[in-house]
DNA sequence: GACGATAGCCCTT
DNA sequence: AAGGGCTATCGTC
């Protein structure tokens, strides 16, 4: 198990990238602007380029087998919302053929692998929607993607 | 059964 | 036009 550390400019946070056989979960944690760094992985330097504006699609191998089946596809089909694009709950709800807006909603507030699942382009019908992590965060990410794909 | 990161409808201002 | 209440809906625990 790897555990590594970036540092988010746009956030202000750090993140925790938990991979095991597979990327096994994304932590927001609040350490002090010069705890140190520790970058082993490819997709660590992949979310640093994320985070510096490039407009990456993020391969990585999953470990979510833990999850349950819906959730997973769930997961699946949030991962295929293109870079500054985004959908409502109940469209990924009829993407996937099965369950309704709340059951999505739910799904998403347990993914464990925020950014690199793009949760956080799936948003309601009216208004944006919810983020685990907090709204704040979405927001940023939402407004930082837009701006990268106009500055094209 | 109850609970959500929903949606839609039907009021009120 | 905007906001509040109410309820149908669907997967989890």
């Amino acid at each position: 198990m790897t555990i590594d550390i970036i540092y988010s400019k746009l956030l202000g946070l750090h993140i925790e990238i938990d991979y095991t056989t597979g990327l096994r979960s994304i932590r927001f944690s609040k350490l002090g602007e010069n705890s140190k760094e520790r970058k082993t992985l490819g997709i660590s330097f992949d979310l640093e380029r994320y985070f510096e504006g490039e407009m990456i699609d993020f391969s990585v191998d999953l470990d979510i087998s833990h999850l349950s089946p819906f959730e997973q596809k769930v997961l699946e089909e949030t991962r295929k919302i293109k870079y500054g694009r985004t959908i409502t709950y109940s469209g990924l709800a009829e993407n996937i053929g099965r369950g309704g807006p709340r059951a999505v909603g739910n799904a998403l507030g347990k993914n464990p692998i925020p950014i690199i699942v793009p949760c956080h382009r799936v948003v309601a019908k009216k208004g944006i929607g919810g983020y685990s992590a907090g709204i704040d965060i979405k927001t940023k990410l939402l407004e930082f993607e837009k701006r990268n794909v106009n500055n094209l």
